[in-house]
DNA sequence: GCCAATATTTAGTCTCGCCTAAAGATTGAG
DNA sequence: CTCAATCTTTAGGCGAGACTAAATATTGGC
């Protein structure tokens, strides 16, 4: 039995814990530009210990950079790891949305398990069942398999002026009871928002959303992301919808740069 | 914040080598009547020590019954997680093949990993958007949600008298390289088979298959498991390949008991 | 600029599954 | 019936990943 040479070595696969922390620690860092140690600890439902040493094992992988007593900063590898995970998330959310009928409130927990035993062919043959989606039923953009996400930040209804129309973009996954209450207010993706009034001190907001006139509290209102209505005369020949969170990589390569 | 009273105390949810060791504890005993520890180690690729020491805790946790030095059984509650964990593996490689057009020599490591981390409700959907089916691409019957199975055993090819003809039911799905090669000569559930003719001394048999007449060696032979062709005159109304694999309790409860 | 509050890390354990090596039980050949 | 070959179990460890308690670093208020 003559002793393959070992050709490159694979990589052992990540395990699902370091997956949770490398997509965690992404989204604070795109979110708030670091990571702290509690607020890691705090994400994951974790004591602040074990993050750290957690953290000093992922830096010895290389997957991140870890400064004492600063902050953690994820690594190419590190990201591109965490970057993965999220696309299996969000392709997941959708095609169990789309295709096997779920609402989007109970999705998050299916997906976040889904996300560490699926294989890259079966999240390819998700994203091609559902014509590659680029969001997710939240709004999220779907990273592109090599790794491109929009990372744009947005505004929210809660900074919306008196009388303004815009188009809702996204809201967290995270928080069923909030999103059956969106629902509940036909608040989704897609849908057109005027803010009709708004309370003095942080109070109350009333909208316009299709043909109701909910009223929101400001913490909700801090939680929806939006985007400006399409110019009126679209002068990009796009779906009303199919626009919003268009990756940068969706479109074809000729036509990347431009954009951001 | 008043302690509460903590009502039946829910059961934790079994771990991965958890479900592993039971689905394999529960094949080696309808397959061989009874399971060792060294089946069992071999089964899951893990050392015999560490067998006794899973063993053990399964012991103290109800699912099965141990003697020393003697052997296994699964208890009901063994066998129904058992039993719980293959419906999933064959619900998902249904899905998998039928659906997401896997080929069925590559569903089965996909549905090891999904098995473990797919929720009854997905299963469930799963399930229904495949019409409930009865058996899986490779023929085994799937276990009803609560629990009940097809356990019959079968012959198989080996079997075969000549001039004999059956219908295939049923392949391991554990080896795709066997399952290529069953493909490549249009071995699959539910296809007729006609023994030609079979040398001497356990040597090839020759078959009809579809339009071909496949040679095929008597290792082979003894893993593909065939069953009678329905009645000439089908008196029960079913549908020429509905009916192979259908579980007993996939008929209406009035109707169980009476085969077997 | 000092000190207290807060954040982070270190130190020491724990459980789960796995391993190897060695001891003990069973079985079958003669 | 006995002894060697073959299980099986025990003993002792290891790595991942979590925890608590205690030590140490940073920071913000004054």
């Amino acid at each position: 039995m003559p002793a393959r040479p070992t050709p490159p070595a694979a990589p052992p696969p990540l395990t699902e814990p370091v997956e949770d922390y490398l997509k965690a620690i992404y989204e604070l860092e795109t979110r708030s530009g670091a990571a702290a140690t509690s607020d890691v600890a705090q994400a994951l439902r974790v004591a602040p210990a074990s993050v750290t040493g957690m953290i000093r094992r992922l830096a010895t992988q290389g997957l991140l950079d870890h400064v004492p007593y600063r902050g953690v900063q994820l690594t190419d590898l590190g990201r591109r790891a965490a970057l993965r995970t999220i696309r299996r998330h969000r392709i997941l959310e959708t095609y169990l949305t789309q295709v096997l009928g779920y609402a989007w409130d109970r999705v998050h927990d299916e997906a976040e398990r889904l996300e560490h035993a699926a294989s890259d062919d079966l999240i390819e043959r998700m994203s091609a069942a559902l014509g590659h989606p680029t969001a997710d039923p939240h709004g999220a953009p779907i990273p592109t398999a090599d790794g491109r996400v929009d990372e744009r930040t947005h505004r929210t209804i809660a900074d919306l002026a008196v009388g303004e129309t815009v188009r809702m973009l996204r809201v967290s996954d995270k928080d069923p009871e909030l999103l059956r209450y969106l629902a509940g207010i036909a608040l989704q993706p897609g849908v057109e928002i005027t803010l009709l009034s708004r309370a003095p001190f942080d109070g109350p907001l009333t909208l316009r959303v299709a043909d109701g006139e909910p009223v929101v509290g400001s913490t909700l209102a801090a939680q929806v992301l939006i985007e400006p209505l399409p110019a009126r005369n679209a002068q990009r020949a796009v779906t009303p919808t199919g626009d919003r969170n268009t990756t940068t990589d969706a479109r074809p390569r000729s036509a990347r740069k431009s954009a951001r």
